[in-house]
DNA sequence: TTCGACCGTGATACAAATACCGGTATAAGA
DNA sequence: TCTTATACCGGTATTTGTATCACGGTCGAA
């Protein structure tokens, strides 16, 4: 085996990443992000969707300073699950 | 046109990328930095030495997480050309 | 010298990222 | 109605990332 395929759970990571990114754009139109970060709309459109869950490392960094986004953060909001509201008052007491 | 070949200047900018995880490992060897980061030796190699120009996102965040690096420092370093000591003198006056 | 642990190179293999094209659908506006 | 803008989808093409294997070099210890 060469290359192993991408597990389930990478892709899951993929999708919640597409998220994270689509909710930073907010209202702006892929076009214009995607031109703003120079890389093309359906590569945009395909990792917000998850249909390219593993994109490179410079493409990302790109999007995210077109967005304001945090490396950082990004990555670990991404490789964490999802957590909501209550779960996180269950931790945080 | 389909798919543009990777341009001088990403592949320069992938060997500061890899020069910077090879100072960032210091003494450790790259078997254990590549271990703990979930990653193959030779993928840690072709990264460090520049032949992999733009690893994935997941695949640096890994890296930089066992390395203790921040990804926002390590793409802003790799997407700036490298400055001396006189040059960052002269900016800062 | 021999052994072993690294590091490096090259070949090989396969999956995935990126990009371009055409088509479809929807909503807003003239 | 017609046009425009936006987004989604399928197909296609090409490059690249990731991983495994084999081999050679270097260096330090036995």
């Amino acid at each position: 085996m060469v290359r192993t395929p991408l597990t389930p759970g990478e892709r899951e990571r993929g999708e919640r990443f597409g998220v994270l990114l689509r909710e930073a754009r907010g209202g702006r139109s892929m076009v214009e992000v995607a031109a703003a970060a120079g890389v093309s709309a359906e590569t945009l459109r395909k990792i917000e969707t998850g249909r390219a869950p593993t994109p490179s490392f410079f493409t990302v960094a790109a999007l995210a300073y077109a967005l304001g986004l945090s490396l950082d953060e990004l990555a670990a909001s991404a490789a964490l699950p999802v957590m909501d509201g209550s779960e996180a008052e269950a931790l945080s007491a």
